[in-house]
DNA sequence: ACAGATACTGAATACGTATTCATAATGTTG
DNA sequence: CAACATTATGAATACGTATTCAGTATCTGT
């Protein structure tokens, strides 16, 4: 079935019912609705390699998530919820090592792809400047760029962290470690920037300890380092939600009780924060607003030249405060 | 770039670039090394929009997931990871409530789309109907169908149920209680009548508490009527990991010490069921090989008229035996 | 009633590649 | 060397749609 045949069957020409799919308010009322009877008579639908073809654009949007990441894979769901308004569709590429990006970045002109999302904090920034060499309109979600070309969105990472430190200061902490995972990563280095500036501000040291990954082992195994400390610290912010469930479980393995005496703190809002073995307090990332956010602005590239949303925005998470984090002032 | 541009700077024609990068061997090899020169300089790589609707065909595999499903996500990422070397590219669709499935029944046929993967257990399968009815070649993931134009992979659910019971009944349990998920599921119901018939066989009374949905919340509040029953048992299998940690978590809420009490089994072998908290004893999917084999055999049936490969799969599950089935026979 | 604007329409063409077909050049066999 | 098979090539065409261009019919205001 394609357009030829249906304007055979509605006597007018195949421009016709071209225009009748994609600009119908040029075409006689009439004509359109004979188009459409007989389009859906015959279950015909435009198809969208020749569109793609014919008007260089394929309504097709590549998106780039780490597999290793929940938490990216659980926004990926939040991509596809709103991907689906705008009538665009997603193209996966899951990173697993760097060296898989030469397939990606080759595979995305292929497809006439006509927009990016690059999802992850550790992905790196070089790596998409072909990219935006070749004039792909591209957000980065949860990493910023500092080209005028390239979007982004993510979670206001300093304004979480500072909730977090907030809390921690009020209920009378003394001494924090951040357990951090891949250092390179952008949001691990704003996390912990803002935890140590927001809580040296409230006189309460805060030293640095790398996990090595955002993972539940890199977690459960930097619990020992914690543990080895000459003076353990009475809380731990972990650099995300996943390294946190490892630490509780490496701490408490080490007859550690958390929150007893030792708070953790997470971050991201997974749904297994809330699950009562971990019951983690944490900052919830509004993950639907933020894909929500990442679509739209990435579609306004797409689709204008002078594009109205604004090139970088940010988001606030929401404090979740549940029961990995004690009041430690009633000791006093 | 296109292979008219490539043509003539090589100063071959069109025809003969095209062959160079589809059919290799019939092609001159001094003229296929200047092709590959010329257009390795001037960054030149077949549009796939182009081919595709030369070729009539897209290399492009939708694949379908379940938005809500930890497990299906999870298999998301192990199809990623298998499709690269074959050369697809995977377009996602995510479903949400069924009336999305027309989003994406009549999406597939305009990309021209060469095959689908339907990853799920509660898929109506009826839904499915119209694709194969139009030709394609569909791979149902872990729900067979009888249909001979549709494969389908999917994990032993009968001989993984059968050695959570064995486990159950060697270890001394005595009555069990089977907490689905669907009912209208078919993994859940392949689980329960394997594990009622394995359990009968050993004189152990097997009762199906339904959850409502395979999730965490819905688990939890299973707990609930577990405990509230006139006869409580002394074991628990879960339809899933998920529903078996909600499970975990609500009996513990009720003051029931799992396993001392109470044992409890998933089924899936989701990361989460080695995290220490719940350290459940499960059955693991074989999700990267079950994955491999599925594009495998998608891909055999996209390819050859006549496919090879078997059109129903069957890959047996690992038992991992953890820390929530007790050992019951020493009380005797 | 007339000039001019407006609303629609169809013919023709472009998008980038794969593939058929005919042809030329080369190799093989007796 | 003739007859034939084999290999390699380019011209032409098809794939399905969007869009430009030119043209016709209708409408507006005077």
């Amino acid at each position: 079935m394609t357009s030829i045949d249906v304007a055979h069957l509605a006597d007018v020409s195949q421009a016709t019912v071209s225009r009748a799919f994609t600009t119908p308010d040029i075409v006689a009322p009439e004509k359109l609705e004979r188009i459409y009877r007989t389009a859906s008579q015959v279950g015909y639908a435009p198809n969208a390699i020749g569109r793609s073809l014919a008007s260089q654009s394929s309504r097709i949007i590549a998106v780039v998530v780490p597999a290793a990441s929940e938490y990216y894979q659980h926004a990926l769901g939040a991509f596809a919820r709103h991907v689906i308004p705008s009538d665009y569709q997603l193209l996966l590429f899951e990173s697993f090592e760097s060296d898989h990006l030469d397939v990606v970045l080759t595979a995305m002109p292929r497809y006439n792809v006509d927009g990016v999302i690059v999802a992850s904090s550790t992905f790196p920034i070089l790596d998409v400047q072909p990219l935006i060499g070749q004039g792909f309109p591209v957000l980065m979600f949860n990493q910023d760029m500092q080209s005028p070309d390239v979007a982004s969105v993510s979670v206001d990472n300093e304004a979480g962290t500072r909730e977090l430190a907030g809390l921690l200061s009020e209920t009378g902490h003394r001494s924090v470690c951040f357990v951090g995972g891949v250092t390179s990563a952008t949001t691990d280095q704003a996390r912990y920037r803002s935890a140590a500036q927001n809580l040296a501000e409230a006189g309460i040291p805060c030293r640095y300890v790398p996990a090595g990954e955002f993972s539940y082992d890199a977690g459960y195994r930097a619990a020992d380092r914690i543990v080895a400390l000459d003076d353990a610290p009475d809380a731990v912010m972990a650099g995300s939600d996943v390294i946190a469930f490892g630490l509780i479980d490496g701490l408490r393995a080490k007859g550690i009780s958390v929150p007893e005496t030792m708070s953790v703190t997470g971050f991201d809002g997974l749904p297994q924060s809330n699950w009562k073995a971990y019951d983690l307090t944490t900052i919830e990332q509004p993950t639907q607003e933020l894909a929500q956010l990442a679509i739209e602005t990435l579609v306004d590239r797409i689709e204008n030249d002078e594009p109205t949303t604004p090139r970088r925005r940010l988001l606030e998470g929401h404090l979740k405060i549940r029961g990995t984090v004690a009041n430690r002032k009633d000791r006093e």
